[in-house]
DNA sequence: AGCTAGTACTCAG
DNA sequence: GTACTAGCT
């Protein structure tokens, strides 16, 4: 999904580290991010219609990489994805679709180059992608949960569930939902970029701290900055939003504030208290898969009333 | 200072 | 999905 900025707002949190830093602990990987990775390096083959194993290679490399660190991996794999992200992803589509014809133009010119670049554009990671990596994955006893939907929220639930202590994904939407340990950047030989939700020190005052926040602080913040499930009020970021919460505790009571503002308020659209209620609701109560109950369940429980 | 939108990019020898 | 940045408020 993405929180834009996220990352950014967030780099207080985050340090250079190794994978042997979780040694003896179980991490729960983003399998779609590696495919993706991997695909590029045999974009070449992929875009020919060549049958390759080189992407699953790529990818069983990080697992065995991390195995060798002491690390137990389960991978997650995507799901479906939510109907809400249509519009997004036939841009995707139509963005891939331009790329692969004017890399096939290009090589029949002769840039075998530029035709490259065009061609990894142009890569989608397919969905007989993933039945091979998965398959591959139960050959060598991997564990591997397909998620019903998005894998962030399928990760941080079996985070929150006590399956594992960490997650390795490339997305800010972890932050959110409440994972307090994010490698992130992993490459082959271990080294990633790690975040963790714990204080920041005295020299760190101007920064955002995320572990100042609430769970529900945390969602409210990224709603009002702007995510998949709701655009923010224009004007309004990372920092704004996160200096918003800040002040007031909560959403409802920050948009009260703004609906105040003399400067705010005409910007704030009609119905934006309960599109923000509805946005919270999307985001909280995704379903994802609970492996011991074998069923789909929300991510967070929907309270009775 | 912070937000927006546009461009460029994810492999690996 | 990401990072970076010029230009605007």
């Amino acid at each position: 999904m993405g929180i834009k900025g996220l990352r950014q707002a967030v780099a207080a949190h985050m340090r250079e580290g190794h994978v042997k830093e979780i040694a003896g602990k179980t991490v729960v990987c983003d399998g779609h991010a590696w495919l993706h990775k991997a695909a590029f390096g045999c974009a070449f083959d992929i875009a020919m219609g060549k049958p390759t194993d080189k992407y699953i290679e790529y990818c069983m490399h990080l697992v065995n990489m991390l195995k060798f660190y002491g690390v137990t991996p389960i991978i997650v794999l995507d799901g479906r994805s939510l109907p809400g992200k249509a519009r997004v992803n036939s841009e995707r589509n139509a963005r891939r679709e331009s790329q692969r014809a004017l890399g096939m133009e290009l090589l029949r010119r002769g840039d075998r180059s530029g035709a490259l670049k065009c061609l990894q554009q142009s890569i989608h990671v397919t969905a007989e992608m993933a039945h091979a990596f998965h398959a591959r994955l139960q050959s060598e006893k991997v564990t591997c949960i397909v998620s019903p939907y998005e894998a962030d929220a399928q990760m941080s639930y079996m985070v929150r569930k006590g399956m594992a202590q960490a997650v390795i994904s490339e997305d800010s939407d972890m932050v959110p939902f409440g994972v307090d340990m994010i490698l992130y950047k992993m490459d082959t030989s271990g080294s990633c970029c790690i975040f963790e939700n714990k204080p920041l020190g005295e020299g760190n005052k101007k920064s955002m701290d995320v572990s100042k926040l609430s769970g529900d602080a945390r969602i409210h913040m990224c709603i009002l900055a702007g995510c998949d499930y709701l655009q923010s009020i224009p004007g309004i970021g990372i920092q704004k939003a996160y200096g918003l919460i800040r002040e007031h505790g909560d959403g409802k009571k920050a948009i009260e504030a703004l609906r105040k503002h003399p400067k705010m308020k005409e910007k704030v659209p009609d119905g934006y208290e309960d599109a923000f209620e509805r946005a919270e609701k999307l985001f909280k109560h995704q379903w994802v898969y609970d492996m011991e109950e074998r069923k789909l369940v929300n991510m967070t429980q929907v309270p009775e009333d």
